[in-house]
DNA sequence: CAGAATCTTGTACGAGCATACAAAAATCTT
DNA sequence: AAGATTTTTGTATGCTCGTACAAGATTCTG
């Protein structure tokens, strides 16, 4: 409150530092792996540091889904804004929720950790159901129209767990490649929707087909 | 090997009762608060027990996973060597995966955790590796002659996949139910297959429709 | 029933971990 | 530059858990 001058600044580089130390632990190491110790080696500090910038492990852990939400949202979130097409804004959905370089072995089971943690911490739940529910919400908005509200509801979901299956199939056997996860979901998407409403999905209404155009936006 | 009137059969049984507390811990508290100390006061026995009947406490949870399978398995198994049509195996399955009094937020947590662990411990990924391969293999069973090979490939894996992702919802938010799972699942496969498909899955080749028979069996 | 084999118990040891903290180093202030 | 403040270090403490083991209880055997 005093000084914000150089203190918080020192602060909040610090904080930022550790989390993303602790997400690359994460990453290799998983949930499990994920040591106090082991955050502040990969962070290039001493094992003392995180009790001086965190109230404790948890914290940090808990800034560290966070963040690493944060990071796939806003990939999706740049890919939506720039969509022309309603198919465009499907596409930015389903790559989104398979990054190029993160659908990985090694990710899909620290992801797995997180999930399996959420069953039991009621906090680590919310985060992930934050993300499931936006998720939903994108593809909602993407099929509005094209069945009735129990449908979309439905179809939301199907897709939303499918691609979270595919995640767990990455995590249990790595027997998929990225391209092969979003070629099956799109397939489960095309057989969901009737061939008109997928039309529809491509050329935005009022234009002609052959011819993007932007399509209007409903949601973020 | 010199004696096996009794001394086999207590150890068997002392086996099996361990398995069986670490099972109920296991679904109670996942695998992170599968302690030794809890499984045996789980068993009713003291906590030095578990080193004498078993190696270490691996092995323990070894076996656990092996049991816990080996339930579902055969579960699935009776109700598909029961089904008269390829309709019903294809409900036998997809039932026998949402187990009546197992579809809750507990167990789809535990569950989670062993799949998390499956990403780090080759032994673990063996294990769920062979589940997933009997489910897409019974799934394909069903749709064999429904599409070529590589269709047939890509809808047992979205059909396994989309249960995989429900299990994973119900571990995290628990906003769905078994009945709602099951018709999800029969939603996706509904889509997936054109309706002239689904009426030879529902009434076998050769036969009327409206009189069941028994379908030939193709795999157990 | 005595002695041996088997089974069970309770405890003790050690490893790994989160956290607290005192001392050292670095930085800022005047 | 001297003193005050902030930042960093290294270590110590206490806890949980897996495992080993000696001693006690039970069952088997002759």
């Amino acid at each position: 409150m005093a000084t914000q001058g150089k203190r918080t600044r020192i602060e909040d580089i610090r904080r930022i530092e550790l989390i993303a130390a602790a997400h690359r632990v994460f990453l290799e190491h998983g949930l499990q792996g994920m040591t106090s110790a082991r955050i502040c080696r990969e962070a290039g500090m001493s094992p003392g540091i995180l009790a001086y910038y965190f109230k404790g492990k948890d914290e940090v852990l808990f800034g560290m889904v966070r963040y690493n939400n944060r990071l796939l949202m806003e990939d999706v979130i740049a890919r939506l804004s720039a969509a022309p097409t309603n198919w465009a804004r499907l596409e930015a959905i389903v790559e989104g929720n398979f990054p190029s370089q993160a659908f990985t072995r090694a990710i899909a089971s620290a992801w797995m950790s997180v999930c399996a943690e959420a069953g039991v911490n009621e906090q680590y739940a919310r985060l992930q159901q934050l993300f499931h529910r936006r998720l939903r919400s994108n593809l909602a908005s993407v099929f509005d129209g094209m069945f009735d509200a129990a449908r979309l509801h439905e179809a939301s979901l199907i897709i939303a767990a499918l691609i979270d299956g595919l995640w767990l199939r990455k995590a249990v056997a790595d027997d998929i490649g990225r391209d092969e996860a979003i070629t099956l979901v799109f397939r489960g998407i095309h057989s969901l929707v009737s061939d008109k409403e997928e039309q529809r999905l491509r050329y935005p209404p009022g234009r002609e087909p052959k011819q993007a155009a932007a399509g209007r936006r409903r949601r973020l």
